[in-house]
DNA sequence: CTTGTAATGAGAACAGTTCTCGGTTACGGT
DNA sequence: ACCGTAACCGAGAACTGTTCTCATTACAAG
């Protein structure tokens, strides 16, 4: 799943120009986004990095994501969601499964990029917004909840 | 916003299979899901409805989510989100803005709603998935947050 | 090694949402 | 119209995900 070339390196500089520290518990958040593959929840994130207390989990995600490091997904669920941002793990879309709650990423086509792209500047023209991104979620249920 | 014909008696239909009673409180919070015409928070369907507590308001629009009536929708703020369900408003996108996080439906494109279902087919079956819908928000600014 | 500053961990605090419960209202049968 | 039953309502307590506080620890620079 890792896409950036230099992924560590790349997160170290970004907290640097704030004048932060990549310690090991940053770095083991980093490398749990980064193995998952999928927006995570906090409580997975705790599962699957050992000794990481709550606290630090929540403040760790709040420092990744000033940074521009992380990105806070959108979920339906309790527990918001996070993930590497795309920068860092590729521009790619979501498929949530509207039973467990579970998200997995999925790729762009470019054809369906251009459409959305196209789709945005008209939209947003209509109504004077500045359009900056876009989301762009499946919803269904994955193959355990089917 | 009204695109059904008799939104009130679909909704009383709703309700009743439910076994489930369409009273003023519960035909106020849909008047105003209606009216507003986009999602709206907690707090702008109290300031909308008089003399309507907040225990109702949250009573009242789980109701109408189990009977079909109404969906959360995810935002990125701190309050949740309402609006009535597509079958009663129609099936729309999202603009949302990044500043204020106000909300604002924007009618799909069929162009745009054709590569949506097409990217969404071929996308989803490689991940075993079965796709029933899809959410496409555009992210950006609105006029007052410029 | 010393020192200053950032980072950490435990728990308190906070806020949005849900639940509880006594009282009220509305529907269905007679 | 009356009554019984069940749904509904309002106020506030309770719950839960998230943020904040602060004393302590670890780190980087000199």
């Amino acid at each position: 799943m890792t896409v950036h070339p230099d992924m560590h390196g790349e997160v170290a500089g970004r907290l640097a120009a704030l004048e932060q520290r990549y310690t090991t518990t940053r770095r083991a958040v980093v490398e749990t986004l980064s193995r998952a593959g999928r927006p995570v929840t906090i409580p997975e994130i705790l599962s699957s990095t050992p000794l990481l207390p709550q606290s630090s989990a929540y403040r760790t995600l709040a420092v990744l994501i000033e940074a521009g490091v992380a990105r806070r997904v959108t979920g339906d669920g309790d527990h918001g969601r996070f993930e590497l941002a795309e920068e860092l793990s590729g521009h790619h879309h979501h498929l949530v499964c509207e039973v467990c709650g579970t998200v997995d990423d999925v790729p762009p086509s470019t054809r369906l990029e251009r459409a959305l792209d196209e789709a945005a500047r008209a939209a947003a023209e209509d109504q004077g917004y500045t359009v900056t991104g876009h989301r762009f979620d499946l919803v269904g249920r994955c193959p355990t909840c089917r």
